[in-house]
RNA sequence: GCGCGGGUAGCCAAGUGGUAACGGCGCAGCGCUUAGGACGCUGUCUCGUAGGAGUCCGCAGGUUCGAAUCCUGUCCCGCGCACCA
């Protein structure tokens, strides 16, 4: 079950006891409906709409999903806390055929399916059989397993209005989802056409990536056909017409450098009728090309051998070349008959001095050596760093002398993508002569396709088979597009990502590049889960398509359960989504959707980028008004476990539901919050996440010891009003980072950098003075607001044992001006630097003094420190103003000094800091810390000034600078 | 190749012009304790008998009074590149 957890450590006290305390609260949430959220008085203004991609249950829940689910939901609580009404919905996605998939593996007893299910998410092996429909196996995992996402959300406490959930196959979805692409489809921006597929010759289906036994990784290429002609051709076939021998290659822009073409001797070949002419193909191509929409009659058919020696004609030159044979030509691959360029290709370089060194063969098929040995490269292009012939170049510099050499592969890969990314074709290419390749082959292509000397054929570099066996193929299928390439929706979803407030910034540019990438969108499917396609019930819209504007049902979800599932027409949502039509209860709900629309924020993975995300913009781009476009998008970073991906297959999982059990949600949700910002990713690490429980059950100690001592009175000293300072500096801070999504710096500010805060105050501070009981209540009453939003169940507990009230039904903290100041912390800082100076002594030297005396620098350094701040930190203009008064100007060097280092002092400090500097009294600031600094170093402590002819047993007194006093022990 | 991100201490990681650089883990010492993998304190680049000096942020140059931070070049790593969700 999961990567087994060590057990927590148990503390001194035994009062931290998250499983008690966190069911308590679930219970209190669910029981009072606390995170139900309806339009009430507050101003829609003030209504923030938060949601994330609704989960695919085709497995359980597993710990880098918590993350994904609690990015939100921290935002959520951070803005109730702030006094907004927070909508936080979810639902199910189960669209498309992963789940139908893994139940028809798991029906077929694969091994591997029914292990991911037992080892990584714990199923019994008696509730397998209730996997066996695509819907018993999501309801599983959306309620019914342990490791269920309804119970993992829970379990973490996610805020979430739970009466809004549905899955996307529920009829009501169905009918609103109909109503989006009958919209689309009425505005023009659906189309249909052919596309390629992969498809399964055994079972006369597509397929998907699942489906596949052998090449999941292998995408299909498109291949050029170049229609090389023979007029003569007829010695044993038909010769009423020119005969065509399409040759594929991936390089088209080489055409005008072929110099023979090859076919495999001993493969089979046919003669067929190919729409409205005769080519010669490979037997395996011709029942490709007839999956391609081509109509294919097949004449005859006949071995490889019967057309070596034959001259065809290049479409593009008219030049005649000769067909010889070679074993390395593969029939299933292309059309089985190639171009040999040998200029350009190492395998045609070495292919074709193997021919030509093989004259007894080349007698045997009746061709005349001569004729071979004639042949020459003919390059048609230059690229840089190779001579005139790349391939010969290539091959020789890598020392390879035969077609077997295993570096042969990576030469080839070189000179290709050398000549792709830079080679500049030759003139002989008329407009695309002196371009670079990347530039011109489509264009290129489309040319001479157009004019008929090229034709398109696709196929898979590598043999792929389908889990029924069957060999796969491309296919054509008639397929429904969206036109994200539409040029007005393309300039609208444009508009739609410069209104968005993309976080992290950075990720805007990613959305800008996917709109001007992304071409038509093929959005059905033939199987699968899903919304038919209204108008061709054969065909589901497909899992991308059907989730771009699900955000404005959640707006009602639960209010169209009221609703008969026929009164759902078209002409409701209109009414209800787009303000057009008269349907009265679908006028009532627009309300609703208008309070709460648009989508506040939306929290995705980052590989959505180039598609869903991009998507979602496009859709909401079209179908709704600009102030109801999405206004943010915050992207979510990779969960690692222990280092390494998490693996549902390989059981390398962590469940939350263990995780919860073993240290609770707090520490769960606190440490997937904090180790890094939501769009970074993170690592789950046992080690550092009990780590993290045993920090919180040290705050919980300190927290629940404050709240059961006694109350304390206000009457601060200077290091309270010094820890009341940091309090308001953090209440700052944590707010703007909540501003941003950024967790980790929020968390790490509310809670890391304040416990350092408190490391200092305790030392510093008599903490059994009412003043200091006081500040410390005050203190953990603001910091229990702030981490509210992280841990939210010790957060509220704590808050309410403290006040009556939990953290999350009080507002958010503001800063009290009153306790900001900058002074006290600039004073305390200077303690803080002398103590350390002090140290530092004591340690070099190995003494245990029993005098410390600090040395107060003279005034007239003060006033020199004066003068750079007004001067500015320049060395040259300040001693000329210094050096005006006569006094100064007899100790020059040592003023000189004193200057040089002012002025990188000032140099390195705003102008605030230095105008809190100006005022301070350091003398003063010391006698106050005095008594802290006989504590710390069990010594006396004089305060001296420089000026006063101080005691100065090693003439120390003259070292004094300003805010850094000179010292002596003794 | 294209797009995006990244290389900082034993590990994770903050820092985007101003002090060897926040935290956490690990490690070491001390305290507490019957004990502790609990808790508390201290330390953790090198050297140093006065608060100092030296070295340092993938590598190499450059700009600047001053660079981990800006610029140029270079090496390496991660993610995405569609019809999987």
């Amino acid at each position: 079950m999961g990567v087994l957890l060590p057990s927590p450590r148990q503390g001194a006290y035994m009062s931290y006891d998250p499983q008690d305390l966190e069911a308590r609260w679930r219970e209190r949430w669910a029981e009072s409906g606390r995170y139900e959220a309806d339009p009430d008085g507050r101003d829609p203004e003030e209504s923030t709409f938060v949601t994330v991609p609704y989960p695919y249950p085709s497995g359980g829940m597993h710990i880098g999903h918590a993350r994904t689910y609690t990015v939100p939901d921290v935002y959520a609580r951070y803005r109730r806390q702030q006094g907004d009404n927070v909508l936080f919905p979810i639902a199910w996605h189960v669209t498309g055929t992963p789940i139908v998939g893994a139940v028809e593996r798991l029906k077929k007893g694969d091994e591997s399916q029914i292990d991911s299910l037992q080892h990584a998410f714990g199923v019994p092996e008696a509730d397998l059989k209730n996997l066996e429909t695509p819907m018993g196996f999501a309801r599983y995992f959306i309620e019914e397993a342990e490791c269920s996402y309804k119970s993992g959300m829970q379990q973490l406490g996610l805020s979430i209005d739970w009466r809004r959930e549905f899955t996307t196959t529920d009829e009501r979805y169905q009918r609103f989802i109909t109503w989006q692409y009958e919209t689309l489809k009425a505005r023009g921006l659906l189309e249909k056409g052919l596309h390629p597929v992969k498809f399964c010759t055994e079972q006369e289906n597509p397929v998907t990536t699942h489906d596949l036994l052998e090449g999941e990784e292998v995408e299909y290429q498109e291949y050029t056909l170049v229609k090389f002609a023979s007029a003569t051709f007829g010695n044993d076939a038909v010769a009423d017409a020119e005969t065509v021998f399409p040759m594929a290659t991936l390089r088209p822009e080489t055409v005008r450098g072929v110099t023979n073409a090859y076919v495999d001797p001993d493969g089979e070949y046919v003669v067929a009728r190919v729409d409205d002419e005769r080519w010669v193909v490979s037997a395996e191509a011709a029942e490709k090309l007839e999956y391609q929409a081509h109509e294919v009659e097949i004449e005859r058919e006949r071995p490889g051998e019967a057309f070596v020696g034959e001259t065809v004609t290049n479409p593009v030159t008219g030049d005649e070349v000769l067909i010889l044979p070679a074993s390395f030509v593969d029939t299933d691959s292309g059309s089985g008959v190639v171009m040999s360029v040998p200029a350009h290709s190492p395998d045609d370089y070495l292919a074709l001095q193997e021919a030509t060194a093989d004259a007894e063969a080349l007698e045997t098929y009746g061709i005349d050596p001569a004729a071979v040995e004639a042949i020459e490269p003919v390059p048609i292009l230059s690229v840089e760093g190779y001579g005139e012939i790349p391939a010969k170049d290539a091959v020789e510099s890598a020392g390879i002398e035969s077609a077997d050499d295993p570096g042969l592969k990576e030469v080839t890969q070189q000179v290709y993508n050398r000549e792709f990314h830079q080679g500049e074709l030759h003139d002989e290419y008329g407009k695309y002569g002196g371009e670079v390749v990347e530039d011109v082959r489509d264009d290129l292509k489309a040319h001479f396709e157009s004019q008929g000397a090229f034709a398109t054929m696709y196929d898979f570099p590598e043999p792929v088979i389908s889990r029924a066996g069957g060999k796969v193929v491309v296919a054509y299928q008639d397929t429904w597009f969206l036109r994200y390439n539409d040029p007005d929706w393309q300039a609208k979803a444009s508009r739609a990502v410069a209104n968005l407030d993309a976080i992290p910034e950075n990720t805007r540019e990613q959305y800008d590049h996917t709109v001007d990438w992304l071409e038509e969108w093929p959005c059905i499917r033939n199987y699968g889960l899903g919304t038919p396609l209204p108008w061709d019930q054969d065909f589901i819209i497909e899992p991308l398509s059907d989730s771009t504007i699900y955000m404005s049902y959640y707006t009602v979800a639960h209010r169209l359960q009221e609703i008969p599932v026929e009164d759902l027409t078209h002409e409701f949502f209109d009414t209800l989504l787009l303000g057009e039509g008269d349907h009265e209860r679908a006028r009532e709900l627009r309300e609703e959707w208008d309070y709460w629309y648009p989508v506040d924020y939306r929290c995705s993975a980052n590989d959505l980028i180039s598609n869903h995300l991009t998507f979602f913009l496009y859709h909401h781009a079209e179908l709704f008004e600009e102030p109801k476009w999405p206004q943010g998008i915050t992207i979510m970073g990779m969960g690692l476990l222990e280092g390494e991906k998490m693996s549902s297959s390989k059981g390398h999982v962590v469940l939350p539901g263990e995780a919860i059990a073993t240290y609770g949600a707090d520490t769960v949700r606190f440490f997937l919050l904090n180790s890094s910002e939501p769009w970074q990713d993170y690592d789950w690490r046992a080690e550092e996440v009990g780590s993290t429980r045993d920090q919180l059950e040290r705050f919980w100690n300190r927290a629940v010891e404050r709240i059961e001592g006694p109350d304390g009175e206000r009457d601060l000293e200077q290091v309270d009003r010094w820890l009341l300072a940091r309090l308001q500096e953090t209440v700052v801070d944590v707010t703007a980072a909540m501003e941003n999504f950024e967790t980790r710096t929020a968390s790490q500010t509310a809670f890391y950098r304040f416990e350092e805060h408190l490391k200092w105050y305790r030392r510093r501070a008599d903490l059994e003075r009412p003043g200091a009981r006081w500040t410390l209540r005050t203190v953990l009453e603001t910091r229990l607001r702030l981490l509210a939003p992280f841990v939210p169940f010790m957060a509220n507990e704590l808050h309410e044992r403290l006040t009556g009230e939990p953290a999350e039904d009080v507002p958010w903290p503001e800063p009290v001006p009153e306790f900001e100041d900058d002074a006290v912390l600039a004073e305390e800082a200077l303690v803080k630097d002398v103590l350390e100076d002090v140290w530092d002594i004591v340690d070099v030297t190995d003494t245990d003094p029993e005098t410390i005396r600090l040395y107060v620098a003279a005034d007239w350094k003060r006033e020199v420190f004066d003068t750079v701040v007004e001067t500015g930190p320049n060395q040259g203009a300040v001693m000329g103003q210094v050096m005006q008064d006569e006094a100064l100007r007899e100790q020059g060097d040592a003023v000189n000094d004193l200057v040089g280092d002012l002025v990188s002092f000032v140099r390195e400090r705003d102008a605030d800091t230095l105008e809190t500097l100006a005022a301070i009294e350091e003398a003063a600031v010391y006698a106050d810390a005095a008594a802290f600094l006989e504590r710390e170093f069990d010594a006396e402590v004089a305060i001296e000034r420089e000026d006063d002819d101080p005691a100065d047993p090693a003439d120390k007194a003259g070292h004094a600078r300003p805010f850094r006093p000179a010292i002596h022990l003794e």
